[in-house]
DNA sequence: TTGACAAACTTAACACTGTTAAGTAATATA
DNA sequence: TATATTACTTAACAGTGTTAAGTTTGTCAA
């Protein structure tokens, strides 16, 4: 479990000797750094899932890849670098499963709805990335002012994800399905519905995963009932 | 700043001489104990509302009154509890807030409104204090499971307070206010709006003070006007 | 094959953290 | 004045993230 990635000199004694390719050399050297990253957000990934971020260390995930604490800081350039590309991975499926919820249905209502699912699912499903995001560090994600490292291209693909609730909102206004309301401010109530439903849920103050999807399912029933026109217009 | 309570021997050397008063001896140490974990609290507050969670130190609490770590382990048994009595006091004004806003108002639809407002006015007063109990450290309030210190009385009336949003739903559920709908699933559809209003907007995912105001303000129009009944009964 | 160079990796240390055990100083009681 | 108790400190432990300096290793050219 602990020696997955062989370090340099075990792959080098063996091999070393007919040293006949050239551009290949660099390119295994770059490999095997490919490599060891990808075991490093691997048992980092683990411990994340196993120990929350609360007890997440960087010497932990050193010692489980088998390596001194400093290599660490060859692939990433802090503990919080480290801890956002871990969460990457799966806050790329959760713009997935929005973006799969915006395009299973036709229906903006229904998508609406089929989106408010999907992000149900997915806050209940990977409560401790969510936690992360939303709850305990939001600032490594968000609040751009104070940005320490680079984002990658992946991460701005997965915000355009998370607006497909504001663009099926927008949507929704232009098909006239609703009385008169702004549009960011629409998107703001129903964001805070599913996300307080998510939220307190997984923050344990007593809402179960049943009563969370209760909470989206019936409290979306009663805003879209609230958004009809009482008059027909015109 | 730093020398706020004397410590014992700057008191004793010029009063142990006339110890006449036994009775009052003991009372007196007792009260430089209590006033020094009054100390300690004032102190662990400051630290507390100015680093915030992650950067609240025990180490740094006792050197701000002026005493070695360990002797906050005669007051608090560990870093949490002290924690939890210096959230304790910003809570109790939480409770306050609800209660003073259930008794502002006699009509149960008004008093829905202002409660609302009130839980909203405390989560952006009291950012820092809302973070820990709701966020970051949920925890330790609430799940019951893992209690590793006792809640004192005024924390059990604290939560009775929360709980006015509870009784005020079950009041307008009883007076008919409404369409038929499971009171707890109600409260749990308000709250999750409320909370959902505050979390995004203290966490800094991009939802500001006055978008938290007009989430809550037009979120709790929608769903009161979703709960309208559409056809009288009977 | 050898030597130089650069990359990879480790060791050692720094400055912190919360927490505990053991010992000292101060106070209250007899 | 002696004794017990309480208050408090020192020293240490086991951690943490992070940096500087040094060593090992692989690559490439002479």
């Amino acid at each position: 479990m602990k020696e997955t990635i062989p370090k340099p000199q075990d792959t080098a004694q063996t091999k070393a000797r007919g040293a006949r390719i050239q551009t290949k050399s660099q390119q295994r050297r770059q490999k095997h750094k490919e490599d060891l990253r990808l075991a490093i957000l691997d048992a980092a990934t683990e411990l994340f899932l196993e120990n929350g971020y609360e007890k997440f260390s960087l010497r932990q995930v050193a010692e489980a890849v088998g390596y001194s604490p400093t290599t660490i800081y060859h692939h990433f350039q802090d503990k919080d670098e480290l801890l956002f590309h871990v969460s990457l991975e799966g806050f790329r499926t959760f713009g997935e499963m929005l973006q799969a919820a915006y395009d299973s249905k036709e229906n903006p209502l229904e998508r609406l709805e089929a989106i408010g699912d999907a992000y149900i699912e997915f806050g209940l499903g990977y409560p401790v990335h969510y936690r992360l995001m939303f709850m305990q560090r939001p600032e490594m994600f968000f609040d751009g002012n104070s940005k320490k490292f680079e984002m990658p291209e992946t991460f701005n693909d997965m915000i355009d994800s998370f607006s497909v609730l504001q663009k099926n909102v927008q949507e929704c206004i232009d098909a006239e399905l609703f009385q008169s309301i702004d549009s960011q401010l629409l998107s703001g109530i129903i964001w805070a519905n599913i996300h307080g439903a998510v939220a307190l849920c997984i923050s344990g103050v007593g809402v179960d995963e049943g009563a969370a999807r209760a909470i989206n399912k019936h409290g979306h029933k009663l805003l879209i009932k609230g958004l009809q026109k009482t008059n027909p217009t015109t």
